[in-house]
DNA sequence: TGTATGCAAATAAGG
DNA sequence: TCCTTATTTGCATAC
C-alpha cells in the first residue's frame, strides 16, 4: 500500500469493524479534497463505496492534520476536535457534504491532497497550522518534510480507529494558534513567541515524531524497549502501544506534547549512551503509576452484563457484594459499571439519532452514532470554540 | 518478532 | 464518596 491514507472512507477492515458497524451504524465520515473537509453525514456503505471510489483514485499524499482557517488566513486548531474514531460510515442516500466550519472558521488540509477521512486521534491535532499561519498562501499550510516521506509502513496513517468524538475543549493545542486580537498568528508576527512558549507546535512534533522513530531504530530499540525505559526515566511505564501511537501520530495533540519531552529525554540518553541499553530498562517495571489494566474474563464479564442488564446502577453495597462474588476488585467493578453506563449511553444515542445533537453540541461524542434521518445540509460544526483544556 | 489497532479499563476533572 | 463525561492508556490480537 504506498498510500496509506487513501483507503480510510469506510475502509478501516477488519472484523471488529465489521462488528462496530453491526452494533452501531455509524453516520459519518470526514473528507478531504484540495481545499475543504468535507464532513457526510447519514452515509450508507454505498456511499462510503462512492467515496472511496472518488478518493482513492487520487491517490492523494494523506494527511494527518486538520487546520483550521479563519477568513483572515489564520489558521489554528478546531474547536471541537474531531476525532474519528471508529467512523464506520454506514449510511444513506442521504449522505451529504457538510463543510466544517468552526467558529467562522473553514477547516482545510495544509498539505496538499489530504487523505480521504480524518483519522480520528489525528484529528484532533490543531495542526502545523498552527504553523499553517506561517504558510504564505495561508490556505494550505507547508508539508513538513517528516510527513512528505509518509512511510508505507505505516499502515496506522490510514486507518480510522475509533470512535467518531467531538470535544468540546478546546485541545492545549489551541495554544498553538496562537492568535492576536486581529486573527493572526502571533508566532507569525512574532517569531520570538515560538521558541518562548513550551508548547510544541504539530509540526514540532510531526518532525520529533519521525525523528524519534529513526533514531530509536537506529539505536535498536522496539517500541515496547522504550515504553519500559521510560518507567525507568520517569516512574512511568508505557506500552508499546503507546510509542507506536506516538510515532504513528495518533495521539492527542496534548497528549503528544505531555509524552515529547518524555522520550527526548530517552532519546538523549539513548543517544549518549550509543545504544547500548544503558540500564534504563532495568528498573523499568518498578515504577508504575497507572494502575495495571485488568482483563476481565468473558464468565465474570457475563455476569456483570447480567447485573447491569437488572441494575445498571448497582449501590456500594451491590458493587461489594458483587465483586466479592466475582473475585474481583470493588474499584474494578465500580469502574466497569461506570464504564459500562457510558458505552449504554452511546448506544442508546446511536440508536436514537440521539448523537446527532450530541456531536454538535456536546463537548465529547466519542461514540460513531447514527445521526438522525434527516438530510444533513451545510451547517457548522462545532459552531463554540472552546478555551483551552 | 515487531508493529498496528479495536475495544475497553483506568484516570482526570468537575459536580 | 460517588457520579458523569472526557480522555488516556494498554491488553489482546491482527498484521
Amino acid at each position: 500500500q504506498s498510500n496509506p491514507y487513501t483507503n480510510q472512507v469506510g475502509s478501516a477492515s477488519t472484523q471488529s469493524e465489521t462488528r462496530v458497524v453491526q452494533n452501531h451504524p455509524t453516520t459519518m465520515a470526514y473528507v478531504r479534497d484540495e481545499h475543504t473537509v468535507v464532513k457526510y453525514e447519514n452515509l450508507t456503505p454505498a456511499s462510503v463505496a462512492s467515496l472511496n471510489d472518488q478518493r482513492v483514485g487520487n491517490n492523494h499524499l494523506a494527511t494527518h492534520q486538520w487546520v483550521v482557517q479563519d477568513h483572515t488566513g489564520a489558521v489554528g486548531w478546531p474547536a471541537n476536535t474531531v476525532s474519528l474514531q471508529e467512523v464506520k460510515p454506514m449510511l444513506g442516500e442521504n449522505a451529504s457534504p457538510v463543510i466544517t466550519t468552526i467558529a467562522g472558521a473553514t477547516l482545510v488540509h495544509h498539505r496538499p491532497g489530504g487523505h480521504p477521512v480524518m483519522p480520528l486521534d489525528q484529528a484532533r491535532w490543531p495542526t502545523s497550522a498552527t504553523h499553517g499561519a506561517h504558510s504564505p498562501d495561508h490556505t494550505r499550510i507547508h508539508i513538513s518534510s517528516a510527513m512528505q516521506a509518509a512511510p508505507t509502513s505505516h499502515p496506522s496513517y490510514g486507518t480510522l480507529n475509533g470512535t467518531v468524538q467531538l470535544q468540546g475543549a478546546f485541545p492545549q493545542a489551541a495554544q498553538t494558534i496562537r492568535e492576536n486580537p486581529n486573527g493572526q498568528d502571533a508566532s507569525r508576527a512574532h517569531p520570538d513567541l515560538e521558541a518562548q512558549d513550551d508548547t510544541p507546535t504539530s509540526d514540532d512534533l510531526e518532525q520529533f515524531a519521525k525523528e524519534f522513530k529513526q533514531r530509536r531504530i537506529k539505536l535498536g530499540f522496539t517500541q515496547a524497549d522504550v515504553g519500559l525505559a521510560l518507567g525507568t526515566l520517569y516512574g512511568n511505564v508505557f506500552s508499546q502501544t503507546t510509542i507506536c501511537r506516538f510515532e504513528a501520530l495518533q495521539l492527542s495533540f496534548k497528549n503528544m506534547c505531555k509524552l515529547k519531552p518524555l522520550l527526548a529525554k530517552w532519546l538523549e540518553e539513548a543517544d549518549n549512551n550509543n545504544g547500548a541499553a544503558s540500564g534504563l530498562d532495568k528498573l523499568a517495571t518498578q515504577g508504575r503509576k497507572r494502575k495495571k489494566r485488568t482483563s476481565i474474563e468473558v464468565a465474570v464479564k457475563g455476569a456483570l452484563e447480567n447485573h447491569f442488564c437488572k441494575n445498571p446502577k448497582p449501590s456500594a453495597q451491590e458493587i461489594g457484594s458483587l465483586a466479592e462474588n466475582l473475585g474481583l476488585d470493588k474499584e474494578v467493578v465500580r469502574v466497569w459499571f461506570c464504564n459500562r453506563r457510558q458505552k449504554e449511553k452511546r448506544m442508546t444515542a446511536s440508536v436514537t439519532g440521539g448523537a446527532e445533537d450530541q456531536h454538535v453540541g456536546s463537548p465529547h461524542v466519542s461514540s460513531p452514532h447514527v445521526s438522525s434521518p434527516h438530510v444533513s445540509s451545510p451547517h457548522i460544526v462545532g459552531a463554540h470554540i472552546a478555551g483551552p483544556q
